[in-house]
DNA sequence: GCCAAAAGTAGACACTTGTCTACCTTCGCC
DNA sequence: GGCGAAGGTAGACAAGTGTCTACTTTTGGC
């Protein structure tokens, strides 16, 4: 059931899993009442305040575990899906773009499927995440968007170790590294609520990454060296 | 103040303005309460009984107001955006890759600069837009996804009647122009909240836009013609 | 200028909420 | 084995809430 290990008292776990329960099968988090949450973790009102000062706190409490729990599992996975590919062999794209875009789009197919895996191990982590990314309250908008930018500079470190695109500026692969991050968690709600669209969602994911990859690799130059891996 | 005209009832407009304005202040729609909407239009809590039976049906409302105020102005300026640049005078791919990638790029560059015009004019409706897009309330979630979906659909048909595309798969096309239409609905947010930050918001959209649909037809075997264009 | 329908108000109802003070229980540590 | 802190509970409080019935005002069409 999503986040759960590593905080000690029980009462405060009992309290999170409760908020993160009621969230994702009714309201937002800052639409929650203290009482509400209490009552759903079998625990008297006042013991919130034993736990946390407010419901922000609780908010961050609960992104402070999600983050724990995806950020470097989820770098695991991007390592997992390359090394499965490659076997550590990296080659520079002027050596054999053919067999470089090959191996960029077999990492993608890979990187997707582990990713959505993962998704449906964690389905309400994703939920909050991607709820209370645009939610009303500043504070949680800000800690899941400084989040969101962490998950895009992994993406990005990702991409040019695994040289899985030819040199691009630094900022511009930033760019795409975070449209590709935002992407994934959007689909990720299509994915949890669309269970018979798995496959072709998986797919659109790939043909996303692909897209704006090749794209920039083009408006940077490599376009001949592209059209001869496609040939 | 964003969503305005077209409703008859004054309380009723009352209503929906202060709605919309709590909202994007402070709370997501549905932590809002009765009373405290009423108590902001200056009218008695009971008067919101007279014009809506629950607080999605407000939600709705404001919904339907927004699609109107937005989908076919956006599509005015897409429209507006081509002709600016091509007067008339459409060209295929063949003829002149070079040409047709340069207007391409151009109606890219005027349109989003509409876009964000319109955006700065309107923030509250694309804020509570993006807010409720990925809410808590199922019937505010579906309702927004549909004017996504229907918008969407516009910019793939405008891709295609402008020729700013090879042609490629029907279904494909819709998948990027959905991208697109998500995308610049989430850079919004950044756009209100980033007064200093414009200009590059502006340019990364263009980049997002121009990398997509080229990588696209990259993929769709358009290498050869887009190195040429670009070289 | 009338009159029904629509829009708005008043007062009350039972209920939920956040937070306070005060008290009990469990646990880790010396 | 005792003690202090941390975790958990009980009861109460004023304030806010959704919704009901009943009443008044405004409005538009005849």
């Amino acid at each position: 059931m999503g986040v759960s290990n590593k905080v000690s008292a029980k009462g405060k776990r009992l309290l999170i899993e409760a908020a993160l329960k009621l969230t994702t099968t009714t309201r937002s988090l800052s639409a929650l009442s203290l009482r509400e949450v209490a009552r759903e973790a079998g625990l008297n009102p006042n013991t919130f305040y034993r736990h946390f000062k407010n419901f922000d706190d609780l908010g961050l409490a609960i992104i402070r575990e999600m983050t724990q729990e995806l950020r470097q599992p989820l770098r695991d996975l991007r390592r997992e899906a390359a090394d499965s590919v490659s076997k550590g062999t990296a080659v520079s794209w002027q050596e054999n773009p053919k067999l470089n875009l090959l191996r960029s789009m077999e990492v993608t197919r890979v990187t997707v499927k582990l990713f959505f895996d993962y998704v449906e191990d964690h389905p309400n982590a994703f939920i909050l995440g991607v709820r209370e990314l645009h939610g009303a309250s500043p504070v949680m908008r800000n800690a899941l968007r400084s989040m969101m930018n962490d998950f895009a500079q992994d993406i990005a470190e990702d991409i040019q170790i695994l040289n899985l695109l030819p040199e691009v500026n630094q900022a511009t692969l930033l760019d795409i590294a975070e449209v590709i991050g935002r992407e994934m968690f959007l689909l990720s709600m299509d994915y949890i609520e669309q269970p018979e669209q798995r496959s072709q969602i998986c797919e659109k994911a790939q043909r996303l990454i692909t897209s704006l990859t090749v794209g920039h690799a083009v408006l940077n130059g490599y376009g001949p060296i592209l059209s001869e891996a496609l040939s």
